[in-house]
RNA sequence: UGCCUGGUGGUGUAAUGGUAGCACGAACGACUCUGACUCGUUCUGUCUAGGUUCGAAUCCUAGCCGGGCAGCCA
């Protein structure tokens, strides 16, 4: 008997208990949902939630719905609809694409009879339908007018004049009981009736809500008779103009998981106490599916980074970063301009695990999954990004020596291409020291190096000018040390990168670095006293030949320096822009 | 003085009454035509006090400490 090969499947409390439900028969499926509002882009500390919710969903065979929760039209936009699901896509591209679910555009809640009782339901489009468009809780508006209608027929939910001041009074504070609203036993019919005026616009904003009718004492604040619906003459970026009255996140968000027969609604831990909530709404309505149920987790804070909308917000509102997608933020877009392949991101999510406990997870974690990843997918390059010119004084002015590279050495089967080595190059300027450090390497005076994929060369003379500073570096190379010549073992102590002199592009590099300086910026009294001056910096950089046909789906490992990808600035034809995605790692300390 | 949650190395997690393990990190070493990668060694932990039990991170009691809850936001 042979083992079988253990494919590394997550496990944590919230995969137990769905497995414990289909166990259980609970459900014939897995349906769960990303409930984004589009009033902002995603980032880093959505992504362990899009690989929850879509890992589960792949794991059982299930799909992820795609939902907006876009009840607050006063908050939101179209542009952030369309920027969340591209974000999606690619998070999920080539691991979940089949799992994510979608409806047919336009399409609502359909009326259906389940056990001879009138029910509603919106199934997902079929893989590969034409025109599809994600799930939105505002396509559910008329559907969940009705079941408020329903409510109050129940006498469950009330109007209420009682201002937004008043009410707040009411609902006393977590230690004291809060008073029933004077509003609370208003007959069913005047409810209906006022309930219908609210909605056919009678009222100015904030003159009335609909509540639930629960229980002003409750020791949970959100069972004391919560709202369902405020006024807001505003129109809808989905719905149009077709209402005034807008439903709350409570009482749309568990109504939406019904009608889109999601089993499992998993969110982060500050909605603990809506649990109670979410039960209620679905419990007091007369719904013959299997309900839907919500479990928490604890949201994923990284640390040296700021999550929070807000906090964003006015980072590039007060112009410390470029835009929403300036490789510096933790922000998807951001992320990805800056090189991060969705993978790393994945793996991130997912090696962090699932738990109820808020801490902070290290940003070094981030940064090994995405060396991890750029190691084995990054084709290797030569690029020196601060140069300093080196003379080989025994090679002729125009001789070109061809020399072979190796493309990526942790491939299988590694492919080659041929560089340039001309009489002169540049190197690092850092690879050289005239008066070098204990346990310098690189190339000093006097000293042995090899140029890598080259040969071997001695450093013989330096050239100043008037001021001190190196122009120049000339050295003799060792033409018998190149690979496949007699002394191609000759073994020294460092290896640095250079590029031909002559053979050779420049490029504007760009070299981001932790925006902050603290692990936990938001903690601070104000995170703008601990930006990191040097999150950004740009040089003018030579790079090898062969990267003018780099395109922006290209991962490079610009060999000894980190990992870079073509930056969107770069203009067809124009000069190249790269982005450093990340450094290589660097025990050697300075 | 309310209710809801939660506490395992520096960090993130596993162990579901039976050897406290893994990863990141850090330190040192080996290898190296990338001071990368890889490999090896080492480092540090069950909040406290009682109890149940042959046996407790796990169950019970009490305490300590942390997070959350009073938007017509989600």
């Amino acid at each position: 008997m042979t083992a079988e090969p253990t494919p590394t499947r997550p496990s944590d409390f919230i995969r137990d208990l769905v497995a414990a439900d289909l166990a259980a028969g609970r459900h014939a499926g897995i349906v769960t949902r990303f409930p984004p509002e589009p009033n902002g882009y995603l980032h880093l500390g959505h992504v362990r939630s899009i690989c929850l919710n879509f890992g589960i969903a792949l794991e059982n065979n299930g799909r992820c719905n795609l939902r907006f929760d876009d009840t607050n039209p006063v908050k939101e936009d179209v542009e952030y609809v369309e920027a969340i699901t591209a974000d999606i896509r690619w998070l999920i591209a080539g691991w979940a694409d089949h799992c994510l679910g979608l409806k047919p555009q336009g399409a609502q809640p359909a009326l259906q009879t389940v056990n001879g009782r009138a029910d509603h339901y919106l199934a997902p489009a079929t893989p590969g339908a034409a025109t599809v468009e994600p799930f939105f809780a505002s396509d559910y508006f008329d559907r969940l007018y009705a079941y408020a209608v329903e409510l109050i027929k129940r006498g469950k939910a009330y109007v209420c004049d009682l201002s937004p001041e008043d009410t707040e009074k009411y609902r006393g504070s977590p230690e004291l009981p809060g008073r029933d609203s004077p509003f609370r036993q208003r007959s069913v019919e005047e409810n209906l009736d006022l309930f219908a005026r609210m909605q056919a616009g009678e009222f100015p904003d904030g003159a009335r809500t609909l509540r639930s009718k629960i229980d002003m004492a409750s020791p949970n604040m959100w069972l004391r008779d919560p709202l369902l619906y405020r006024i807001r003459h505003v129109a809808h970026h989905h719905a149009g103009d077709r209402w005034c009255i807008y439903p709350l996140y409570d009482y749309a968000h568990c109504l939406s998981d019904y009608l889109e027969g999601v089993t499992h609604s998993l969110c982060s831990l500050e909605f603990i106490p809506h649990r109670a909530l979410y039960d209620w709404i679905l419990g007091s309505l007369d719904l013959p599916r299997p309900l839907p149920h919500q479990h928490e987790f604890a949201k994923l804070l990284p640390t040296y980074t700021l999550l929070s909308k807000r906090n964003i917000l006015r980072l590039v509102q007060e112009g410390i970063v470029g835009g929403w997608d300036d490789p510096r933020l933790p922000t998807i877009v951001g992320l990805r301009r800056r090189g991060v392949p969705a993978a790393a991101l994945r793996r991130f999510a997912i090696e962090t695990g699932i738990t109820t406990y808020n801490g902070v997870t290290d940003i070094a974690l981030f940064e090994h999954v995405l060396r991890d990843e750029l190691n084995r997918a990054a084709t290797r390059r030569l690029a020196v990004l601060r140069p300093i010119r080196l003379v080989l004084t025994n090679l002729p002015a125009g001789e070109i020596i061809e020399c072979t590279a190796t493309n990526n050495p942790q491939d299988e089967s590694p492919t080659t291409r041929t560089i340039a080595l001309t009489r002169e190059v540049f190197i690092e300027a850092d690879d050289f020291a005239e008066v070098p450090p204990p346990k310098f390497f690189r190339l000093k005076p006097g000293g042995e190096v090899r140029l890598k994929y080259a040969c071997i060369i001695k450093c013989d003379e330096i050239v100043k000018d008037a001021a001190g500073a190196i122009t120049e570096i000339r050295c003799t190379a060792q033409l018998d040390t190149r690979s496949g010549q007699p002394n191609a073992d000759k073994k020294v102590k460092g290896t640095i990168h250079w590029v031909s002199a002559t053979q050779c592009l420049d490029a504007e590099v760009r070299l981001y670095d932790r925006l902050f300086t603290v692990p936990e910026p938001g903690a601070e009294e104000d995170f703008l006293k601990v930006l990191n001056p040097k999150s950004l910096e740009v040089v003018t950089a030579k790079l090898e030949s062969s990267l003018a046909t780099a395109t922006p789906a290209d991962r490079f490992q610009f060999e000894r320096l980190g990992y870079f990808a073509l930056d969107k600035d770069t203009a067809p034809g124009a000069r190249l822009t790269f982005n450093r995605t990340i450094t290589l790692k660097d025990t050697w300390a300075k």
